[in-house]
DNA sequence: GATGAATGAGGATTCATTCAT
DNA sequence: TATGAATGAATCCTCATTCAT
């Protein structure tokens, strides 16, 4: 965790530091990282990087933490557009973890390539160092919650598990993103396809890849 | 692309120096993956290995040609089970490229754990360095091909293109892959549930998420 | 020296600030010595210290300076107790000087490990700025005089100086110490052996290392 | 230690590395060398430096072992040139180690001085590393048993053990060769006036600080 | 006086790549 | 062709010292 004195600073200064560590990490990949490159960024001394954070990887877990917490935001958000009606059943779930984490993804392009780099990490103590207690998040206890009793109920396919939902939907979830951020480039997809393509995953999720209307 | 040297050496040299740096990229990522490591690996002189390789990427390329080669292979074999007909369904291809896929990843789990490490790659000039002119080998020719008609023909989900579809399904492939790995080292997993999960993705991409009997 | 700022300071204060600086030179080192581990342990901040001292030779030459003056009134003590008799005779002072060091390198070993690690710096601008001037302390300056007269009617070896002279006994001390100080740990040597052990320097002093009874 | 890659160096430049680190340490102490010194004065490339050796202390450790195997050929040479006689007696035997540890710092300054920065590590994990397994060289074999039967035969006087022996004969020594070399720059020292001052130490030895004469 | 954040030169060490043998 | 020593830029990190508050 950073250090007090990383925190003391002007919130200003914070972002610009947090900021330059987010995006090194989502040019460089968390491996490739570097202290130099980071601290030319945020303009500030190599001594004071350290006055601020343990080490290297104390930055990152820190990103990884905001990442979760953000992301959870975003899926919050898509939640509570349904949950008007007391009861929320399970393709306005689906479609609400869907549609956070592709908001999330659009909008934070940086958080969701350092996000990427993390997942890379698998096995390794710092991920775990990374992700220990992250299940833990408001929302994300909410989420098991409801998962697990609808795994229980038998209304997902033979053999999901809760860990399992969650890795399909961010494994489609990161299909289509990438697919998006790679369109880009060439030609700003009319607002139109955009919209196609992110209901195209949501589709898939509960429908199949198929066309079942032919 | 290696040199002449390279493959000038005894068949049984090259298998070992591959051997090598396929394992260190699988263990440690591109990233991270060290001359230093590899040369000791496959005992080799440093001086040796660039005589070889222009350079350390030099062999990552020609490994992941090689993972792309050699999973076109698996899906190749799939597809010929089926081909006993002329004509095949959207279905059954599907299938084919699913299987091949799991197939692949589950017996070549270090050309697998490499791939993975090459996608990160993305938007780098190794990356595209690595991928360029891979589409143009025989199977995936043919793949494109059909999926191009499919897509023409309107059997798949509106906005499908046929880079999506391969990796839609690769997606799901590599989530199933990850977890099965994940859950190998706590419990060894009945046969009977591994099929399971096998087809689960399969059923996915065939009908989506939900248990559609309910 | 020190600033004024530092003298003005509460007793207790000063005191605090030079046993943390003394702790910090006796376990690692004049050169190791690191100021951050200073001011930590003695609860003031930076800035403070670099108001006390010019830097941190500052504090070390200072420290010095008491371990001197600390070390001369050991010496003295033990000539009082021999000086009833207005004569002092060549055995009594060698014995004083020796016991008067012993028991200052026992009783101080903090003190004692600093002025060893200062000895070290010999040829470096800091060893003369440490010891100029200490020869002309009250005590020193009498056993100037007393040796100086010593050498001239020829009571002691041929060759013997008045630095050399001291220098000799300091050194037989300081065997002595350490070899104390090493044998604790292993056993708590009993009172006796202690005695002799510090008897034995002294009587290598006077009487050479051989059993002369033999 | 050092790493087959120094061993395989011309003789030449092996001596050059090891010159440069032994003045390196002797002018800066061991707590303060640098390898970048140590590679700048050796005309060698930082990399190369960490080709033959593990680490800074793998060349220092090196140079420990040979200043101790240096020394005990000084005291062997002394060794022989009494040894026609078949019995050695204790004086003769003492006038050995004196003369072949005074000629050692005399003719070997640099050791000498490092050899003084290693004995200042004491209780260190390195100063164990260091001189772990040393006495059991040749010649320290012999002194240990020759004082050890000394001291059982009661030749010695009361309460000496070997090691406080050979730490006693050496701090005189080290006292005497620090003295000649702060007297040598203001006029370098009459040859007479030099083999006085060897001499009393080895009298001071034998027959105590005090002319007995008198 | 007191504070503690800011600084940046300097520390050890690594590693892809070259090149002489 | 095979070798492995040589290179040096780049890595992360430390720490005495300054300075604005």
């Amino acid at each position: 965790m950073p250090k007090d004195t990383f925190f003391n600073l002007k919130e200003e200064k914070q972002q610009r530091i947090l900021k330059a560590a987010l995006h090194e990490i989502s040019v460089h990949g968390y491996n490739k990282a570097s202290v130099t490159r980071i601290v030319k960024d945020a303009g500030i001394a190599t001594g004071s990087f350290y006055q601020y954070f343990e080490d290297l990887a104390d930055v990152f877990v820190h990103i990884g933490h905001r990442a979760v917490k953000l992301k959870g935001q975003y899926m919050q958000q898509e939640l509570e557009k349904t949950r008007s009606s007391k009861q929320i059943d399970m393709e306005s779930f689906i479609r609400a973890m869907y549609r956070g984490g592709l908001r999330f993804g659009l909008e934070h392009e940086e958080y969701f390539r350092a996000a990427q780099s993390f997942l890379q990490l698998k096995d390794t103590e710092l991920y775990n160092r990374m992700f220990a207690g992250v299940e833990f998040n408001e929302i994300y206890i909410w989420i098991n919650q409801f998962v697990g009793e609808a795994v229980q109920r038998g209304e997902l396919q033979q053999g999901i598990t809760v860990a399992l939902f969650l890795q399909l939907i961010t494994g489609i979830n990161t299909t289509i993103i990438e697919y998006l951020i790679a369109a880009k480039p060439g030609g700003e997809m009319s607002k139109e396809d955009l919209e196609t393509l992110c209901d195209l995953g949501l589709h898939i999720l509960l429908h199949g890849i198929r066309n079942s209307d032919n």
